[in-house]
DNA sequence: CGCGGGTTTGATGATGCTCAAGCCCGGTGG
DNA sequence: CCACCGGGCTTGAGCATCATCAAACCCGCG
C-alpha cells in the first residue's frame, strides 16, 4: 500500500518521521475500500475509526429531532474524517458517515491510534497542529453561518472547495449550508440572471 | 500567584506535570489584571496572548463587513482564549477580546508557549485534548445553530451555560446565537406566557 | 433628578421554508 | 432503440420566522 499521501501530510504540517516512526504508523493503519453510499459509521454506534482519505469523498451527517439531515463535514483526498467526539470517548455517535464516491480510506482505531501516539509522541504534536487547524476553519464556518445570507455563504463555499462542490450534489452543498435546496435552487438561478 | 486553578485543569484532563515541569509552566506565564469593559485584542492586529481565565469573563466578537457584532466565544474562570487563527500564525485578527467584567488572565505569548511546549512535551498531549474538546463542542455549537428555531437555542444556552447566562446581558447572549436582541426578548416574553 | 444602557413592545417587511408540481437526464428493462 | 422510471433540480404560491426601526420603559448611578 502507498501511504505516501499521509506522510506527505505529515510533513507539510512540520512533523517529521524518522524510517522507524514510518514503519511504526504504517504498522498500526489498517485499509479499507468502500463502495459509493455505503454508511460507515451510524448514530446510535460507536465510531471505531479515525480515518485518512486517499481517494474519494465522504460526508458526515447528523439528523436531527425533527428528522432533518445536516451535513456537518466533507472529506476528500488528503483529509482526515472521523466522528471525533464518538471516537475519543468511545461513547455512541450522533453522527452518521457516508461515502459520496468509491473511496479508498485508511485509518486507526482507538487503540492503535493511542499506541501511535505513546510510541511516536512526535504525532501529538501534528495532532495538535491538526486541530489547530480544523478548529480555526470551524470557527470561520461557523462566522459566515452566522453573518451572511445564503447567497453569500454559496459563493463563499463554492469559492473555498471548488473541487469538492464539482464533485457533490446540490442538495449535499445546502445541507452544508443549512439552507434548502429549493432555495439554493433559487439563489443560483438569480445569480446567472445578475451575471447577464 | 496562584496558579493552582490551570494546574488542577490540567490535571483534570490527564496529564500530570512533575514539580520541574510546574516551575517550567509558571516562569512562562505572564500575569495581567484587566477592568472591565477593556479590549485586549482588537482585529487588524496579531494576538499576542495564548490565555487562561483565573477570575472574571470575556467575549470575543467580530464585526461583518455590514457592521455587525458576532460573539463568537465566552470565557470565564477555567477557560482558555484567544484568538487561535492570528496566535498561532501570528497573522493579524479578525477578532476582538474584551472583558466583560474585571478580569485575572495568565497567558502565554507565542515563544512562550513554544519553549514550554518545547521543553515539557507532555503539554502537547494536554493542548492536543484541549483542542479535541473545543472542537467537539465547536461542532455541537454549530449543529445547534443550524438546526434549531431561535427558542431552543436560547433555552439549550442557559441550560448548558446556567451560571454564565446569568453574568452577562441578554443582548450578549442574543449575538452568541446570532438573533436580533429584539427577537430575543420576544422569545423570553414568550416563554414566561407558556409557563402559566 | 436626569441620564443612559439594557430591555420591552409593536408595526412592517425581508429572508428563507414548505409543499406541490413539473422538468431534465441518465440508467434500466422490454 | 425506445419507453419508462427515478433522482436531482427548478419554479411558484403561500407562510413562518426573524430582522429592522421606532418608541417607550425600567432601573442603577452619577
Amino acid at each position: 500500500m502507498n501511504y505516501e499521501l499521509l506522510f506527505d501530510n505529515i510533513k507539510r504540517h512540520g512533523v517529521f518521521l524518522n524510517n522507524e516512526e514510518v514503519e511504526l504508523v504504517t504498522s498500526k493503519l489498517h485499509y479499507r475500500k468502500i463502495k459509493r453510499k455505503q454508511l460507515i459509521c451510524s448514530a446510535g454506534e460507536v465510531c471505531q475509526f479515525y480515518g485518512f482519505v486517499l481517494s474519494g469523498c465522504l460526508r458526515s451527517y447528523s439528523i436531527d429531532e425533527y428528522g432533518a439531515e445536516h451535513i456537518t463535514y466533507f472529506a476528500m483526498e488528503d483529509w482526515w474524517i472521523s466522528d471525533i467526539a464518538s471516537f475519543i470517548s468511545q461513547t455512541p455517535s450522533h453522527l452518521n458517515i457516508e461515502t459520496i464516491e468509491e473511496t479508498e480510506l485508511i485509518y486507526f482505531t482507538k487503540e492503535s491510534r493511542e499506541q501511535v501516539l505513546e510510541e511516536a509522541p512526535k504525532l501529538e504534536k501534528y495532532f495538535r497542529i491538526l486541530f489547530e487547524k480544523s478548529l480555526v476553519a470551524n470557527h470561520q464556518r461557523l462566522l459566515t453561518t452566522l453573518s451572511l445570507p445564503a447567497a453569500e455563504k454559496y459563493l463563499e463555499f463554492i469559492k473555498k472547495y471548488k473541487k469538492l462542490s464539482e464533485r457533490i450534489p446540490q442538495t449535499h452543498i445546502a445541507s452544508f449550508l443549512g439552507i434548502s435546496p429549493e432555495h439554493l435552487s433559487k439563489i443560483r438561478s438569480e445569480l446567472v440572471r445578475r451575471r447577464d
